[in-house]
DNA sequence: CGCTGACCCTGACGGC
DNA sequence: TGCCGTCAGGGTCAGC
């Protein structure tokens, strides 16, 4: 489910539920997600006040003066809030309880996702060795121009490389490929200064929008079924392989790339 | 260092 | 109805 504009909602949404709040206990029904689940990390948790919930890359970060929990969605995670009187679900593998009754609820089917814990001024080796925020000033057509030079990887592998850029997912490479007029199966190091700064644009623009669309659905999402507003956006060609494409009316084609799927069109992208 | 492919896991879906 | 292969929005890691 979630790229960065899931996580995001994510962080929007539980945020008013988790800063100032006390955790009072920690409940993990299972602890085998991409790492196991530190035997010890409920009670490095309990009895801190969450002061803030930031987000890195797609890596929720709760912090407490006792260290940081970091939370990751996998492919298929979410975190809802929820009430600590509703039965726990299929797949609802850990819940954050907090004094004042109210809990956070993690579900993740495929278990990629993680909960970890890093000590107050240190930083997790996950954390470590990552590129910008797509949405920072940092980022930008210089950016990825510079890095790419004498890479002759695929342009969408690039740009879903985290150390280039973090939080660019299959769903958004695609679409901002395809605004861009570029190919995704083109070499990195052969593409000019000017596509790169128009496609910084277009990943900082679909990055953007998305998350936008994402907060009309907040309300619903954390109080209830825990899906995002995913299913309100409207993709341009992520999916809609074989479909005509939208600007110019030709069949979508698909293709792998690092065993993802990319779609694009043959007309309008180069 | 850059790149490729295997792998972690469950569930949905299509073909037979 | 069931079985089987394929695919899914994440990322790490080993090996070349």
């Amino acid at each position: 489910m979630p790229e960065l504009p899931e996580v995001e909602t994510t962080r929007r949404g539980v945020e008013p539920y988790s800063r100032g709040s006390v955790v009072r206990q920690l409940v993990v029904r299972e602890p085998r997600l991409r790492w196991p689940v530190p035997d010890d990390l409920a009670a490095l948790l309990c009895g801190q006040t969450i002061v803030a919930v930031e987000r890195r890359a797609k890596y929720l970060l709760f912090r407490t003066a006792a260290g940081s929990l970091i939370v990751h969605l996998g492919m298929s995670g979410s975190l809802r809030v929820a009430s600590p009187t509703e039965a726990p679900g299929r797949h609802d593998h850990i819940d954050l309880l907090f004094e004042g009754g109210h809990c956070l609820r993690y579900n993740d089917p495929r278990r990629f996702g993680c909960f970890l814990w890093v000590e107050p001024g240190r930083q997790h080796p996950l954390l470590s060795n990552l590129g910008p925020e797509p949405l920072s000033a940092e980022f930008d057509g210089e950016t990825l121009y510079r890095r790419s030079r004498g890479r002759g990887g695929p342009v969408k592998n690039f740009i879903m490389d985290g150390k280039v850029v973090v939080g660019v997912g299959n769903i958004y490479a695609n679409e901002a490929l395809f605004l861009s007029g570029i190919r995704p199966d083109r070499r990195a190091g052969r593409i000019s200064h000017c596509r790169y700064q128009s496609l910084a644009e277009n990943i900082k623009q679909v990055l953007t929008s998305a998350i936008e669309q994402g907060g009309t659905t907040l309300k619903d999402f954390v109080g209830g079924d825990g899906k995002p507003g995913y299913f309100a956006r409207q993709l341009l060609v992520y999916g809609r392989a074989g479909q005509p494409c939208k600007s110019c009316g030709t069949a979508l084609r698909e293709l792998r790339l690092g065993q993802r799927s990319s779609v694009y069109c043959v007309a309008c992208q180069r």
